[in-house]
DNA sequence: CTAGCTGCAAAGGGTTTGCGGAATG
DNA sequence: CATTCCGCAAACCCTTTGCAGCTAG
């Protein structure tokens, strides 16, 4: 996990290791918590390979989707946000900038509710929402939350 | 909240009680736990009102988001979908039928993260992944699911 | 009466796809 | 070398917007 061989990565779900799918996943750890869009993986790219598509963008994206390297986020806004991270954690969302934090939680006790449920779960995400530090200064104040 | 008047509710967050969003309102509790998309509520208004449009359907909602009414819900498919309910629930999401329910938890403890990230948090949201009853039922196994 | 809503059509933004050519294993 | 992938462009889907006419309060 430290000394990160991208292509061994590849290797290991069975994906060709084409220099794109390497940048990409380079790019994926770089940003780390910036959780980045489609957009900005594309930007990203661009210096190293200027000819560079959308096209190839998602189809990477979606490969490592369907491989599990990755986690898809969608959010009230439009773009997807892709997260390298396969630790359980969990996300503060600020409704002001949009900004993702990583976060852990203790485990949410969950056992009843799928019993009654018979659900088979294969993971669980808690998401939660507000306005975070550096957005409550410029603010100052917002209603209806409770601290 | 039981006998229910759509009118009522409208006036309450200031917004016109026009036909279409009493209309929408009464779908919205009709369907309950199904969670309609902008299109399902179309499809259903359809029969009310022929020459309805989407625009309609959209502006609808957008009102009723920003009234607080309901919460807009999206996943890793395309499109949002609405829900009604505004008590404090959480939902289980079947990745194969893609049926989501409504499941309500004790309270997550969050307190101490909010404090580390000094994060005024204005609600939070709970979405377990996994492989509900019936789809077990036809499907008969799935791996790397715990129940 | 008049602010705000509906319906239409067209545009918008993010994502996906079909295809010929290129590169991987 | 066969298969898979890349890059381009166009298509696609969901959602939003501008505008003219209508309607609720």
């Amino acid at each position: 996990m430290d000394h990160w061989d991208a292509m061994e990565v590849l290797k290991d779900v069975n994906l060709r290791a084409t220099p794109q799918r390497i940048a990409v996943l380079n790019v994926l750890k770089m940003l780390g918590q910036a959780h980045p869009t489609a957009e900005e993986i594309y930007v990203a790219l661009k210096q190293e390979f200027p000819a560079i598509s959308f096209a190839t963008v998602y189809n990477t994206l979606k490969s490592f989707l369907d491989a599990g390297l990755l986690h898809e986020l969608r959010f009230g806004d439009k773009a997807s946000r892709y997260d390298l991270n396969t630790q359980a954690h969990h996300h503060l969302l600020c409704e002001v900038c949009g900004d993702l934090i990583d976060i852990y939680l203790p485990e949410v006790d969950v056992a009843q509710v799928l019993r009654e449920h018979e659900f088979a779960m294969s993971g669980y995400h808690v998401e939660i929402r507000g306005v975070c530090k550096t957005c409550r200064e410029h603010t100052l104040h917002k209603a209806d939350t409770h601290l």
